[in-house]
DNA sequence: AAAGTACGAATGACTGTTCGTAAGAAAAAG
DNA sequence: CTTTTTCTTACGAACAGTCATTCGTACTTT
């Protein structure tokens, strides 16, 4: 029943650690005593610290591209996708926190090639999100704005939530997820 | 006329590189080099690595509080107070990039007691606003929302101005102000 | 017998910081 | 205007520590 591969505690353990401490300040060795093993024993089951960070970044993009293939093959009008789209981020900010914000915070240390893959997916989703945004203005049913700054409003708002949100507290998911949403879809209509 | 004092001219090069590569990726060397020292003649200037931190962080804390000291002492309307205030955030977001980077990702990297103070600055900061939220609510002129989700939402949709922003580019600053604060107030009010 | 895993020791590279020293600028004294 | 003293700054060398990673070896599970 547990089923946990040595590798999936790690990597789980590493994106804890990268939330606390970011990636650079987390050392071969914290990441072992964490998890109750030597620095070297790590490498049985993982090929370098930079594996750890590229795994963690692309499964959380990935998280947000199928989300989005999901919601833009969807037959709905713009105004949905948008509503959709930010319950996505939601969602995948609240369900795994740690993993989040390794991908939010600490991109920016990958490698080469990686870097630049991680940085097209990223103009990928926005670009995608950004169409769907100008289809909404075109159509009327959004304030026709500039969409890069709508786009990053947007974005930004959400992207900060595994920063504030803490599961125990007062304003339950729901409640959130519904006045964050109601925020910026009432700002961007009309 | 040249007037910056070399401690300043460290001052900037390590906002700049702490924006780039974060507070643990720049080493010492890196940053005397950025400005063609040696290492070793940056301690005649500044007494540690810690201290630039420092220096970075509460400078730019200092400019959110003197703001909001300005803003809420005024005799004026909380809509007004809250327009005021994002207009803040919005100018020294886009007056200082560098620095303000290093404030809104850097500050964890403050230790102790720096790094309580800090805390306590921003909590206090936090409270003064939430504080504005809810007398709007109360007054009627902002739509009864949890205030902890309306803060946040707000200042996380500007703390990320920085990090998409760029003087050369398209938008103007000025259609970025009017746009912003337009998504943000119509999405409190009514 | 084979494969997988954990460990200690070691590697070379890099870290922030200190110190003695030498060169230069500014200030004081002649 | 000189000469001498003081202050500031830059540098190279060295420090003790940490870093990710490798390797040989032993233990455990197939």
């Amino acid at each position: 029943m547990a089923g946990k591969s040595k590798r999936q505690i790690i990597l789980e353990a590493a994106a804890r650690s990268f939330r606390d401490k970011g990636y650079q300040a987390t050392s071969m060795r914290d990441l072992a005593d964490a998890i109750s093993l030597k620095a070297s024993s790590l490498y049985n089951h993982i090929g370098s610290k930079q594996e750890i960070l590229r795994d963690i970044c692309f499964d959380n993009a990935n998280r947000f591209l199928s989300g989005m293939d999901d919601i833009d093959g969807q037959n709905i009008g713009p105004l949905e996708k948008i509503k959709a789209l930010i319950e996505l981020h939601i969602q995948v900010a609240t369900e795994d926190i740690t993993s989040v914000t390794a991908f939010n915070d600490e991109w920016r240390h990958l490698e080469d090639p990686d870097l630049s893959a991680f940085i097209q997916l990223r103009r990928n989703y926005e670009n995608r999100f950004k169409k769907i945004l100008e289809t909404g203005m075109q159509t009327g049913v959004l304030t026709p704005t500039d969409p890069t700054v709508a786009l990053y409003t947007l974005l930004s708002s959400v992207r900060w939530l595994y920063d504030w949100y803490k599961p125990e507290r007062k304003p339950g998911l729901d409640l959130i997820r519904q006045q964050i949403t109601s925020l910026l879809l009432k700002g961007l209509c009309q």
